[in-house]
DNA sequence: CCTCCCTATGTAAGCGCTTACATTCCGAGG
DNA sequence: CCTCGGAATGTAAGCGCTTACATAGGGAGG
């Protein structure tokens, strides 16, 4: 039989209101919340957070979209959102929108009825514009790697153009003149391209190539080739570990050596990056930290605050596919 | 302003139960269920889980318990879970136990008070009989990777002796008949051991070298360096391809080509298994089958049926990294 | 010793929905 | 023409909880 405020109040010898007030941390004299708390483990209550949720109008959970989760990064960003999230005891359903804005509205038309106190919206989809026309009543918005901060909403990015502008001047550094980029998709492609682009510009350079990619190995070792069939550089630095991974097959497979032959700069530092052979120099991504900042950024907007936006800084992570300029290839 | 059945019955002209049954399908006069679900339309009425959950006892709900977010294979097998799931109209909280048992029943707690129809299950945790004993009133579970077939739960994994047979049979096929095995954890790597060792008995041969490994990167290469320290094989299974990856590291290091001096094969065929140089044989999960079994398992349960268990089998992709016998180690 | 006020507690009204049961209205069968 | 049964709809009682408001009980201040 489901135990109730009712069957704790009556075991406790109080009222229900009583009851809940012991349990919320309201004002009740303690040797009554004692007793209540008492009753309430004894009987094995457990709160319904349904009934909960109707009575005072917050759900206590929040709703995540993210495009993709297949992505090799989403999981430390559920997990920093997540430690956040229930540390505060709060729930949260997460779902997938696959870039698809019709799916999109979908998930959000059903986190709305599920009366998510707050919604953290990851990676590209509707501009916040076009969800505010869309849905009347919005609760708090928070984003990830997303435009908003126009629309005055916290956005926490990773810091792409300085990023591989860093990683750029990392191959400048060493000597290189002539070298090729392989872009990504979207807003963090294009702004890791202007980084790279600034850093050249800068030292007075042009790119030696350029070639568009996907993010993945399959488009970076289709780009790579395309661009080591010109040739004209000693650098390489694609917009993802993924492509840069395409890369180093592209190369092996013209006969080309890393570091020897062609230097090569990543962007992610997925977990395999560091056990390639060379083990490739990459950017790493705060994924858990984005997360957790949003988390908190949350919290903080649920408390009546309103949080800044940010943007995180990539470690470069220096490792043996960079070497001094070589022959060209 | 909020709006909710009263607004649609006045609009509509007719009493909130018939509200509630045009929206449902219930028993309506046809020409009345228009009007109601016209009138729901115009004023963008989105019914309130919360409210339905509380009135039906049934939230909708599933909650999903997975040991690690950051595995690579999770993504894939949540898209899977939450295809079916919310074409049946259904969300899914997840969260992370990280292995921790506490944590894990904490995570079952909130998602008992959240009133999840059904548990999902992934990975590593608690036993049943544990769960059983310690939560009185259990909705349906499932189980994915994780041990319960015993308690009659259905259970979904993946076929890791049978996989692992004939890997190691690719190998021994290559004429290989000294051959190295790195383990992994738990239950999957014992299973994984299991059919390395029986392919090897049934050949009438014995393990040239078996390490233990803990799937991550830095393990196989540890496992792999000791292991090629000692030599005596030409071929090696390592029982996760991120551990391979490691193998691949070591053996470069050792100054060993793969596959001329050390066939590889490897097991998930992660996304970067196919670009390493050379590409690596290896298993292939069926990571997102798993997941929309799972949930068709959860429907067919709340349906009343009692859905059967099943192995789901891994393909064997053969690249270059295996070849036929060359000069041992 | 009597107010007054504050604190601890109780009463009951919802929160938005579903659903058992009651009611109404018809057409069919006698 | 009356009655009966079923279909369509309405009424109202919850689901389990929170919370505004009411009540009771003291201690402090006069």
């Amino acid at each position: 039989m489901k135990v109730t405020v009712y069957e704790v109040a009556r075991a406790a010898g109080v009222s229900v209101a009583t009851v809940s007030r012991a349990l919320n941390g309201g004002p009740v004299a303690p040797a009554t919340r004692e007793r209540v708390l008492a009753a309430a483990r004894r009987l094995g209550y457990r709160p319904d957070r349904l009934a909960q949720g109707l009575a005072t109008g917050r759900s206590r959970t929040v709703g995540v979209v993210i495009p993709d989760a297949t992505g090799p990064l989403y999981g430390q960003m559920q997990r920093g959102l997540a430690d956040v999230l229930t540390a505060a005891g709060f729930g949260y359903i997460a779902t997938e929108s696959r870039r698809d804005p019709g799916r999109e509205a979908a998930l959000l038309d059903e986190m709305l009825a599920r009366k998510v106190e707050a919604l953290v919206l990851v990676g590209s989809g509707l501009p916040v514009a076009a969800l505010r026309a869309r849905f009347s009543a919005l609760p708090p918005l928070v984003l990830i790697e997303r435009e908003g901060a126009a629309a005055g909403v916290p956005t926490y990015q990773i810091e792409n153009e300085a990023a591989a502008y860093r990683a750029t001047r990392a191959l400048l550094g060493a000597g290189h003149t002539q070298v090729a980029h392989i872009k990504g998709l979207r807003r963090a492609g294009r702004e890791r391209e202007a980084g790279f682009l600034r850093a050249l510009a800068e030292a007075g350079l042009k790119p030696a190539a350029l070639a568009a990619g996907d993010f993945t190995e399959e488009g970076g070792y289709r780009a790579a080739r395309a661009l080591l069939a010109r040739g004209g550089f000693t650098a390489l630095f694609a917009a993802s570990d993924r492509m840069a991974l395409g890369v180093y097959r592209a190369a092996f497979e013209a006969g080309l050596r890393i570091p020897e032959d062609l230097s090569v700069v990543g962007f992610d530092d997925l977990a395999f990056a560091a056990y390639l052979t060379p083990p490739l120099s990459t950017l790493r991504q705060p994924a858990y930290e984005l997360g957790r900042r949003a988390g908190e950024a949350v919290l903080s907007m649920l408390g009546g605050e309103t949080p800044e936006s940010a943007v995180l800084p990539c470690a470069y992570v220096a490792r043996a596919s960079v070497a001094r300029k070589g022959g060209a290839v």
